[in-house]
RNA sequence: UGCGGAAUUGUGUAAUGGUAGCACCUACGACUCUGACUCGUAUUGUCUAGGUUCGAGUCCUAGUUCCGCAGCCA
């Protein structure tokens, strides 16, 4: 199968300008820090810094950024580990932040002996207040020029523990006027009394992340260090660092757009509130969006990376449409996914010249453009189930499935005829009463109807539990002009936001064998979508979550 | 009103001075024992205003709009 051309995208550019001129090696990190579940805003970060390295035969590394032990747990180092394998991703070494520890405080021992970092003693406040506006040069702190064996004693001590949390800072002396305030004497090392899940007690002072992160990327080799928009402005740091410390030769940072798209949050601290408030049931609600939800829900691995191939790589802020990720997914599993009969919302049907007792076995193809995946046998008799809208009492126009006096077919066997129906004082039906034809079995006849519909025999039907998904958030956020009034906006109409009807469940029927469903299967059934057997399910009660609809060009 | 980015059909992305293309979405049609799949057809686009050029989405000038940055977060 030859792989289809994609035009190359703008890190492809510089990638292959740099080979030419630097060195012809690619080396990618991708540098989670471990204080939540990967979602799918993640998984765009991970094929691109996996692929980069695979499309120029490099290498990439899993990198934890774990330098804030006070926001981090070992509980997600493993659970971003299976995620990423999931996915499909091979890194080549796992690696952690905080093992280079030892390597920053030397690094930041030495800018302090060549006089371009020293400590600070000013509060947070202060150093705030110092620090100017965006439109206003910010003032040197007075302890900027501390001599640098002052400087060297102190920041001992700081590492020695001497120091309550926050009274001092190693700051990186740059330039306090600079018009990029991340420029302004920024923080490189704080004190911070924690353990680590790594390193344990080890540390008190923990370096930030614009001092760690180019260390890391140096010292392992990277050539390109990839990251979305938002540290485009730390860029400079990250070339000052890699100066100063006089790493040769030097990563590139290269910053991408990261993915937003349309009904999806994508917002840790959103996703963190659902979980914690109890509005889904877990980070693996097949609701959210985190790769466990979306693997539970029935999203495959390969439908998702060839969405991630698809939406590109830019630096334009953009909202991919979900219908484009839908669409990935229908069109993996529509080839891939055996096919079923469930009846969601059943109602009973009758054959009334079906003779009672007798059984007949029924021949359904696994799959119509598969003829080679087999067939499967159901039975029928004389109750069948369909669903409870595939029956009309006064049916719209083109309405091609069951009405009074007409006809349809029930998937792979019979022609039936509605002769009849019995319905409860408030019109709720109970029983739709038909006839057969049994001259036209299904191949056996030439005679066309133009509804089939799909069925589950009543005798033997397994009872099952469905579960339909819709967005968790009902409408988008009121637009303001004011970004920190839509802040505020968003942060209290957040419940008011949330989509009552996200999760609906059914209490219906599916094949007997599907009873034996294992977890994760994939299937879809016939009109209804596709479907993935939950976790949770069981022989006793068997669970499915539908992954997503078929499109449905039928309008009422 | 500082600094750094970004603007191409409804959405996402190509076109590297030379035919504005592809995918998704949408609509219509064909096919159909899944109103699915598949196939066919169609609509809509270069932020604005000038300029350079035989020729500009691309280059120049001036605007406009949007995003990010004032953590001892990443």
């Amino acid at each position: 199968m030859e792989e289809v051309k994609r035009p190359k995208n703008f890190i492809e550019e510089f990638i292959e300008e740099d080979m030419r001129t630097k060195e012809p090696r690619v080396q990618t990190r991708f540098p989670p820090e471990p204080n939540g579940y990967l979602h799918i805003g993640h998984a765009k970060a991970l094929a691109i810094d996996f692929g980069m390295a695979q499309r120029y035969g490099g290498i990439c590394n899993l990198r934890f950024d774990d330098t804030n032990p006070t926001k981090e747990d070992v509980e997600y180092v493993d659970a971003i580990q299976a995620d990423i394998q999931w996915l499909g991703f091979r890194w080549n070494k796992v690696l952690f932040g905080s093992s280079y520890f030892d390597q920053c405080y030397d690094l930041a021992v030495k800018l302090i002996q060549k006089g371009v970092a020293y400590v600070d003693e000013l509060t947070k406040d202060e150093m705030r207040a110092y620090r100017g506006t965006l439109t206003q040069p910010g003032k040197n702190s007075p302890y900027r020029d501390r001599p640098v064996a002052e400087n060297l004693d102190l920041f001992t001590r700081m590492r020695a523990g001497e120091f309550e949390d926050g009274s001092l800072t190693l700051r990186a002396k740059i330039d306090m006027a600079s018009p990029n305030i991340n420029m302004r004497d920024p923080a490189l090392y704080r004190i911070k009394h924690v353990s680590h899940h790594q390193t344990g007690d080890k540390w008190c002072i923990y370096p930030m992340y614009d001092f760690a992160h180019p260390i890391q990327d140096a010292i392992e080799g990277v050539t390109h260090s990839l990251c979305s928009l938002e540290y485009e402005a730390h860029r400079p740091l990250y070339d000052w660092v890699i100066d100063q410390c006089e790493f040769n030769p030097k990563p590139r940072q290269i910053e991408f757009a990261r993915l937003n798209m349309t009904d999806t949050i994508m917002s840790k601290r959103y996703l963190r509130r659902l979980v914690e408030e109890g509005f889904v049931s877990g980070w693996d609600d097949p609701r959210m969006p985190t790769l466990c939800g979306m693997r539970r829900r029935g999203y495959t691995a390969p439908a998702i990376r060839d969405f991630l191939d698809r939406i590109g790589v830019s630096k334009a802020d953009s909202v991919v449409d979900a219908a484009m990720l839908e669409h990935c997914v229908r069109e993996d599993l529509n080839d891939n996914a055996a096919r079923r009969m469930a009846v969601l919302n059943p109602v009973l049907v009758e054959i009334d010249n079906w003779d009672e007792g007798k059984i007949e076995e029924i021949e359904l193809e696994n799959h119509p453009n598969h003829p080679e995946r087999g067939t499967r046998r159901v039975k029928l008799g004389r109750r069948v189930y369909i669903e409870r809208e595939d029956f009309a009492e006064n049916p719209p126009n083109k309405f091609f499935r069951l009405k009074p006096e007409g006809e349809v077919r029930l998937k792979g066997a019979y022609i039936i005829k509605c002769t009849g129906w019995e319905a409860k004082d408030d019109g709720t039906i109970t029983k739709i009463h038909c006839t057969y034809d049994p001259t036209s079995h299904s191949g056996e006849d030439s005679r066309k109807v133009k509804g089939t519909l799909h069925w589950v025999n009543a005798d033997d039907a397994a009872e099952a539990e469905f579960r339909l998904y819709d967005t968790l958030m009902k409408n988008e956020v009121a637009a303001t002009d004011d970004a920190e009034e839509e802040e505020e906006a968003v942060e209290k109409d957040f419940i008011d936001k949330l989509n009552p009807d996200s999760l609906v469940t059914l209490r219906g029927f599916v094949e007997p064998a599907l009873k034996d469903a294992r977890a994760g299967e994939h299937y879809q059934f016939l009109r209804e979508g596709y479907f993935c057997a939950d976790l949770t399910t069981t022989p006793e009660a068997p669970v499915f979550n539908r992954t997503v609809g078929l499109k449905d060009s039928y309008k009422a």
